[in-house]
DNA sequence: CTGAAAGCGCTTACAG
DNA sequence: CTGAAAGCGCTTACAG
């Protein structure tokens, strides 16, 4: 059997509260017990039970981190940057995926709540405000691009909107009129923000931004390859495709390259995300950096802002700025005529 | 404060053993009862504390699941499959990354003790098994991808040797003759297996290894890319690269574009894992097929089939086969007079 | 079918 | 500085 508090107290000839004491760094311990404890300890390996440290301590040392799926470089990169400042807390992360699926939300949640000190909640799709309300207000939650207007929670939000403005304008600039984009589902909110941001563009530069160039895409690298593929249908394809996240800008590229067009001269690609992929491929993605690993890490250091009530009780709102990185998929239009009948559709 | 099962007990006017009884599913409760207290347990959106009842049953519904790092799309897919066979479970996942530090293996180590149920434990780099010691042997554990011979622990081991050897056959069935390797470091049990593998397929066709071809990296994209900088500085450059991982390719990849070189006209590359991006890149990379996201999902299968009790004592030992998976990346040599050239030097 | 009680392994006032 | 005891929130024989 595992060796319990009582075994090292028997050992060391003294009380279980003094081991405990030991264990728990109190001062009010004589150096010479303290001593032979710990040698109880080290030579019995002794590690107190957690479950029962942390039915009487209330505290887990754990943060749980629900993301909506673990596809690709994005999530990854998120679990990293979480991971690092919860190592240096001394902290380990839970993570689960919820496929955005409401059920799988709630289950995650349930099985967190007393197993975790905090939560880290990413769900651009689902709204899961009601299944959070669920928990004990006690518990710290960072929402990380979620719906909500809840000022209660804390929240990070990725600036879905000024990227993608930022990365249409750019396109505007070089010439292109009839950009299409693939977006991340017609539910999300990161898309939504996306989108928002590409319409704006479009409309302050004056070109009528058509619903015939929005394709819908999930996010996933197959989708924005089918969705390509769709695209480059058209008669009069879009001399620009403006991919809400890399790993379908990475499909689209396939998808362009097996239709025979070279990128940037026959049509530029770009991305949003700079996940750390995008620049080694070829060409290096033109993207919307994000700085990914940051938000995980951000997320984590605001649970424990909370935790140590540095800030207890006053939420915190953050906007986390994205920037245009441009490398080599994106290129000036070429011919004036092409300029002028794209003019002309738009 | 959080509602406890007394709470419940009392507002369904019954004792804690039977709402216990309805939260366990026995079927010695009335029907009128349990529907009773399910109505209670509702309506205070109660949840029983883990902690106190991991205290008491002994279990978790956790795992651990320690990887070596968490950079790229490697890792992000062992997670993923462990996750999607443990959501099956009920069961969840707390990751942690060890940077190959015996520190922080064992750190996470003792933080896992006590809040798991299992452990998987991916190290190729550093011994664990001194550190394993430490735990309780009742304590399920698979080992994957690790230097052990210890017939205790359940293994998984992807076939490096056999997947590099057939690489470099294809490559020398193609002609190739001074074929460069990027390795992910001495210390590495996967880099040496694949290091193997190489240099047995070389040997076997009288291409007598050189030491000056095997380059080391370090699994990461930027290893490769500057590694392969290294590798065309040579001035009779191989005319082919084989990167021990994708990830590397991928590096090396853009670094080879940089110097002007086609792929695979001018110089041939491939890659080891088939990561899921490594069909998107262009060229297609030409990769050693690891079932990834099946490593994690076989490494919690196992784990569950010990929780069950199906195997208790006994462990398994799998061995995972890679296979070739071509793409464009690679390319028969082309000229006489260089394969030529090539006979001499090698 | 249900309840009183012991116990899981710890921490922490409370005394001394 | 140290120990006896209560208690964290649950489960599970043991009686009834």
């Amino acid at each position: 059997m595992r060796s319990s508090i009582i075994d090292v107290a028997e050992k060391a000839g003294v009380s279980i509260a003094t081991v405990s004491r030991v264990l728990n760094g109190s001062d009010k311990v004589k150096a010479k017990t303290r001593e032979k404890i710990l040698a109880v300890i080290n030579e019995m390996k002794y590690a107190p039970n957690p479950a029962a440290r942390g039915l009487i301590m209330k505290k887990t040392e754990a943060i749980g981190l629900l993301l909506p799926d673990l596809h690709g470089e994005f999530f990854s990169e998120v679990i990293r940057g979480a991971d690092e400042v919860v190592q240096q807390h001394g902290y380990h992360i839970i993570v689960s995926s919820s496929h955005n699926d409401p059920k799988e939300i709630e289950a995650a949640l349930r099985f967190m709540r007393g197993r975790v000190d905090a939560i880290v909640l990413m769900s651009p799709q689902v709204n899961a405000e009601i299944l959070l309300e669920n928990l004990p207000k006690s518990l710290p939650i960072v929402l990380l691009n979620c719906r909500t207007d809840n000022k209660h929670f804390d929240t990070i939000v990725i600036d879905g909107y000024g990227g993608a403005r930022e990365m249409t304008n750019y396109l505007l600039d070089l010439g292109h009129r009839r950009i299409a984009v693939i977006t991340g589902g017609e539910t999300n909110l990161e898309s939504e923000e996306r989108l928002r941001g590409y319409r704006a563009a479009m409309s302050e530069r004056n070109v009528a931004p058509s619903r015939l160039l929005e394709f819908q895409g999930n996010f996933t690298e197959i989708s924005g390859y089918e969705t390509a593929r769709e695209i480059l249908k058209l008669k009069n394809h879009p001399t620009a495709i403006f991919a809400f996240n890399d790993s379908m800008a990475i499909g689209a590229i396939k998808a362009i390259r097996e239709e025979g067009l070279r990128i940037p001269s026959d049509i530029s690609i770009c991305g949003f995300d700079d996940i750390p992929v995008a620049r080694y491929i070829s060409p290096s993605l033109t993207s919307v950096h994000v700085p990914i690993s940051d938000l995980g890490a951000m997320a984590v250091n605001r649970v424990f802002d909370r935790l140590t009530k540095r800030s207890k009780d006053s939420t915190a709102h953050v906007f986390v700025p994205t920037k245009l990185c441009l490398r080599s998929s994106c290129k000036k239009i070429n011919t004036i005529s092409n300029l002028d009948k794209e003019e002309h559709v738009a």
